[in-house]
DNA sequence: GATGAATGAGCTTTCATTCAT
DNA sequence: TATGAATGAAAGCTCATTCAT
């Protein structure tokens, strides 16, 4: 607990992670020097060498994690989740809340991948791929039981995804809408956009009120 | 093409500017070098600067002519639709169609904006606003007239165009499916997001033959 | 001509070399660091790289030249001597003597050859064999003829060089012995271990049992 | 051997010694950091300063007790001996013999005296110069008795030892020669080498105008 | 005696840029 | 317009060493 000069402990290696993300977010992985790092954290750019292996694998690190836990909480957040619609509407409001409260990893996790070396992209290029195969999984059987109406599985899991990670652009926490409102503007978008026209389909109704939504 | 070595006169700022691209694009700006891009072009990296003045001005100019061919091709591709959900179709067509043909000067200008010195940054940010604004106008006239219903214009705004700009990170051509299927697919998610339900909206039929379809 | 500041044009390679070749000499090549050496010539670090392509570049290159100027000098030295006396004859002071004005080359080649990656390794070891080859053939021919009388070849070779290359350790011009004296008493010594005694001089006999030989 | 993993006790020195010896012998002072040697010990770098006071007392002290070692032992090889030639005779083979067996501390001894500051550097210097006397002084008697004949008894110790010492470079255990063949072998090359031709064997002579003597 | 985290200096190398030729 | 050599700053990383625990 001395805690004398410096930062010590298991609480250096958290300092350096909360400056990269935020250090990366900012100026771009390759922008951000090690010494700007080192500096944010409080200590001497050789230092963070007790901590990390390279720079290389801190960004790896700092995806990597970041993609396992957006897997690990959708699997949370679908869970219970019956039919394609209330899971899409699961899907939505998990991913808009989630990526509003970690913008920044979820910003470096998708502009930073082509810094990534090869062995580290393609693991997390695969990781990335079996969460959208969630989407395109509750997609397909949506059309397959009627209540959606897309022309290409694949193509509406890329868009939907897209639409949904635009968020971090230009969210602020504190702005002009309410968590919530935004998670049920996104939702009506999303569910309007895959489901059939005409039909009475989508009941909808009062009753969606949003998981997170505490 | 012909002109191999130590290209001159004017073809010599266009092998920069197109070399730079796709080094810009594949690295990132930050991580593409002067030398890299002389030796694509095929001159010593002194001799760029008889063609740029700075490696930042020839992101600003990269980035700022990619936005303004934007806008003004974005003009004609509007001129003579009307209502809203004609023009909304031809805002889609024309977005997707015009990010599947200059995919690299659409990334860059998204994900380098970051690199851009406050000047250029501002310069660029007004312009691209006034892009956005041309689709939020859309939306706006067809919620007054009641053939959208949209929770929050804003909000929608930046969805749609991050759902159809996301096209640039999986298309490549040559693909599964065509140019027409694709700006197909992208107006029926969007036009479908932003309609209203039950009501007979849109008239659809076979006029939208899509422009830009040639 | 110019001149103005730093120095320019070959000259710099040349005065590269030149304090490179002092400085590993003094230092050793690791501990030379190329600051030193680019302050010596009057540059700064990053200006080295216009002439070299690496610190090991520059090790390789200089141990290279040094090696293919032996063997190519030996050549000259032992064109037109007949007969393996006059040859090793022949051999000892074009050694000595080489080894004389360019003591700091040859002492590199011998105790930086470890510093060398395996590539320029492999090829300095293989042109430094065939330079021993040439007086492994002196003696060889030698026995053949019956005018020496070693024990073994190869060690003898070893031997000799190593004998006439410990020169460059204790060898400084201007010292208490003439360039020919020093020529002299090697020939003397080299030529009067490898020719027979006429007489029964070394008893040899089974009484050297060695020493250590436990 | 045994006491793997953070050994102790008196072990640890030793280790760091067997260790340091290996390692300096393969890539040379300069080259070898603490960290690898620590990593070969087993223990963390900031361990080894429980053992050493200094990367360079640990060199001084290696080679230091190298030297030592060679006095003592050189003195027990010479006790006894009588007359230059057999006593020259026991020097050669003390010394074959002790370089095929501690060939690392040699070697060390030898290429890295350049790296002892200057106070270890007289040091070791001073300790060298008693073991050449012990050669020299030989080499003297000898001649004063008329059963050598050298032209410098200086040259011809330098040139001796050098041709001894040249056998650490070349020697594996186990090779082509028994260690007696090579002893032997040497002690012909230094005897003939010293020992006057009793007849006009060299005729050296004005005709050995150096090449290169100009 | 060992550890883990720190220091401060230094390393080789790369960079954008300049400029005389 | 192109070149080749230079600059000055900075990059990522390693080093010997220290020291509280």
């Amino acid at each position: 607990m001395a805690r004398t000069i410096g930062s010590h402990g298991p609480t250096t290696m958290e300092a350096i992670r909360k400056a990269g993300l935020r250090l990366i977010f900012q100026h771009g992985y390759e922008a951000m020097s090690l010494r700007q790092l080192a500096a944010e954290v409080g200590i001497q750019p050789g230092s963070l060498y007790n901590h990390i292996s390279t720079k290389q694998e801190l960004l790896a690190e700092l995806i990597q994690d970041h993609i396992n836990d957006l897997l690990r909480e959708l699997e949370l957040a679908l869970r219970d989740r019956q039919g394609p619609v209330e899971r899409l509407r699961a899907f939505v409001a998990f991913h808009v809340s989630y990526h509003m409260t970690r913008k920044r990893e979820v910003f470096i996790a998708n502009s930073e991948l082509r810094s990534l070396d090869p062995r580290n992209y393609e693991a997390v290029v695969a990781l990335r791929g079996s969460y959208e195969r969630r989407l395109a999984d509750i997609l397909s059987d949506g059309v397959a039981q009627g209540v959606f109406d897309v022309d290409d599985v694949q193509v509406a899991t890329f868009a939907i995804i897209a639409l949904l990670t635009g968020l971090c652009s230009w969210y602020r926490p504190g702005g002009r809408l309410t968590k919530d409102a935004i998670i049920a503007a996104h939702e009506k978008l999303v569910l309007s956009g895959v489901m059939p026209r005409n039909a009475e389909a989508a009941q909808a109704g009062g009753d969606r009120a949003a998981p997170h939504s505490g």
